[in-house]
RNA sequence: GCGGGCGUAGCUCAGUUGGUUAGAGCGCCGGCCUGUCACGCCGGAGGUCGCGGGUUCGAGUCCCGUCGCUCGCGCCA
């Protein structure tokens, strides 16, 4: 901490006081962190915002302040007094920066009381997360949130900084706009001077901040408050934050040249280094590979392709799957199991939408197999070699179409992994399908966002289209997504056609969009980055909640405010509201 | 909407095959203690075993329901 204003309070920071001190006449504030009191001497640990000092009171040097400081309980509130001195030899403590000092207090003022708190401020045992955020402002006194939000701040102030560096503009958006529903599903805000109108809260800045670049502004970023009425996950939240960057005349390289040392740098916050270029994998590949389009490479276990193999097997369940348009697929790796892990494993296949599981033990002569019986010799070998498997390992082989095998063998291959993984693994994925068939409402959706430029053949079969967006990945968690955008009405239309959206529905709802189009948009793109998730890796937390100051629970509800919470009746009226009364 | 885990003292947890008065560590309260820094020693208070019902001579423990928390699936362009 630089700078303090010596005031009533305070003359210097607790945790800054260093031996070259000794001498001074110092006053320090803060919480009572923790105290020892020996009957005659009594020891304090003061807490500010830099970190500890020990206070001293010696019943010589003031005998009323002492008496005063044995009615001290944790966290109560102090302003104390007295002359900077030096530890005695043997009684330093190394483990504290300020370990070779402590202040003789001469003088104490208690500026608040605190009743006990409901859970130990004092240490990082962990506690139940619905009283860490009922009781929220003790739970941020903690060392553990103290330090998460210091490196979110970090994080986010050199993101600042590199965009800065290069003359990015930060712009911001509206909070309050209008609902586009494709996507997520929108937070919505009465409108009280347009009864039965409603705004929406962002999902993201998306449509503004590619008008900002037809409007001229080249290179835009914003730290941008996002919001989607999902359902909760340890990395989700119904309100997130987002590092959104937008560039003009740019194609992808562009894209990767912009964001590249951002992540270095930010990354670099967490002590993670990585080499520039990023590198970079096709969707098709790593789906095939990992069977996740945002895959943690350092779990080892690779995805291995066995439909060759099986194509024309007498197993019918394999040949059939192929016949059918799917694939075989199998993962294979050491240690050989239970019967009752296979039978497990199975489970968990089924609850992931595979029709089943087959698996096998390699042995010298062959599989021990369930299915063994049913396989030739040769396709035993052939897939054995496939996936380069020995005596002893485990295979687990899945029939199905591409993307059931996909998503269970991607998930079977995090579940068998052995081991904590080290290191780090940083990439994009690049060329994903522009579409992917929602099966529920029968239509195309946006893997992306309609918004996205397509490439491939455009007059062809929207299945087989691609997108020109990108994904970047850092070991297992997705930290942000863009795209070259669309910057040609007729394109746009294009799109939405695939997508079901006709003119005059595209107009009702995207009229804006396509007339900013028509007046001269560039070719455009950008990226959107999870500032909650790169701050949460960084910090080693499972859950963004604890690099957020005030998160929901994960039912939804703030347990420290209540919200949310029923309103008044003339609050619904003046907003030309009624309750449904079945609800 | 669906599935898994959890719910016992202020906190973190243990609690056997259903069996006496439900325990531990930390915290809290009181006493003692002049070099501690997770101070130490002695003593004490503190429980709707989430809630409701059931089985049983007897339920923290078994069964049913329900609520809450949490993790995941669906969902999240």
């Amino acid at each position: 901490m630089s700078s303090l204003r010596p005031n009533l309070y305070r003359s210097r920071w607790a945790g800054e006081l260093r031996a070259a001190d000794v001498g001074e006449r110092v006053r320090v504030a803060g919480w009572v962190h923790r105290r020892r009191d020996h009957g005659g001497l009594i020891f304090i640990d003061l807490r500010d915002t830099t970190g500890l000092v020990q206070l001293v009171f010696r019943p010589e040097d003031a005998p009323a302040v002492h008496e005063e400081a044995g009615r001290l309980r944790s966290e109560d509130v102090i302003s104390a007094e007295g002359e900077l001195i030096a530890r005695e030899e043997g009684t330093v403590n190394p483990g504290l920066p300020t370990g070779e000092v402590e202040l003789a207090v001469a003088s104490l003022d208690v500026l608040a009381d605190a009743e006990t708190p409901p859970f130990p401020i004092d240490e990082d045992e962990p506690v139940g997360e619905e009283l860490r955020l009922r009781y929220r402002y003790l739970d941020l006194r903690r060392e553990g949130m103290r330090r998460n939000l210091r490196l979110r701040h970090d994080v986010v102030r050199t993101i600042r900084d590199q965009l800065n560096a290069e003359d990015f503009l930060e712009v911001e958006t509206p909070i309050m706009t209008r609902s586009t529903p494709e996507g997520a599903r929108d937070f919505l805000v009465p409108s009280r001077l347009s009864p039965g109108s409603w705004y929406a809260l962002p999902q993201s800045p998306q449509l503004f901040k590619q008008l900002l670049v037809m409007g001229g502004t080249e290179r835009y970023f914003q730290i941008a408050r996002c919001f989607r009425d999902e359902d909760f996950r340890a990395d989700r939240q119904p309100e997130f934050t987002q590092l959104d960057l937008e560039m003009g005349f740019v194609e992808e390289e562009d894209v990767y040249h912009a964001v590249d040392p951002v992540l270095k740098a930010v990354l670099a916050v967490g002590g993670i280094e990585v080499d520039l270029p990023v590198e970079r994998l096709t969707y098709a590949d790593v789906m095939l590979r990992y069977g996740s389009d945002r895959p943690d490479r350092r779990l080892g276990v690779e995805i291995s392709d066995l439909t060759g193999v099986f194509r024309n097997s007498a197993f019918k369940v394999f040949s059939g799957a192929v016949g059918a348009g799917g694939v075989v697929r199998a993962i294979s790796t050491g240690g050989e199991w239970p019967r009752s892990r296979f039978d497990a494993l199975t489970e968990r296949a089924q609850s992931l939408g595979a029709k089943g599981l087959a698996w096998a033990v390699v042995e010298d002569g062959g599989w021990r197999s369930p299915i063994a019986k049913f396989l030739s010799e040769a396709e035993v070998e052939r897939a054995t070699a496939e996936l380069g498997a020995r005596p002893g390992d485990a295979i687990l082989i899945v029939a199905d179409d591409a993307a059931v095998a996909a998503r269970v063998l991607g998930a079977l291959r995090v579940e068998v992994a052995e081991g904590e993984p080290e290191g780090h693994d940083l990439f994009w994925v690049t060329d994903f399908p522009m579409f992917a068939w929602n099966e529920g409402e029968g239509r195309w959706v946006a893997e992306h966002h309609p918004f996205t430029s397509p490439k491939g053949d455009l007059d062809g079969d929207p299945g087989t289209w691609l997108s020109r967006s990108y994904d970047v990945v850092l070991d297992g968690w997705e930290l942000g997504s863009g795209s070259i955008r669309i910057n040609r009405p007729e394109l746009q239309q294009k799109v939405f056609d695939a997508l079901g959206i006709g003119p005059e529905e595209a107009e009702k709802r995207f009229g804006f969009l396509l007339e900013a189009l028509r007046f001269g948009a560039p070719p455009h793109g950008g990226i959107a980055l999870g500032i909650d998730r790169i701050a949460a890796l960084l910090a080693g937390r499972d859950s963004i909640r604890d690099v957020i100051a005030f998160p929901k629970a994960a039912s939804g509800v703030d347990p420290l405010t209540g919200a949310p919470a029923p309103v008044d009746e003339r609050q619904l009226r003046e907003l030309g509201l009624k309750l449904d009364p079945r609800a």
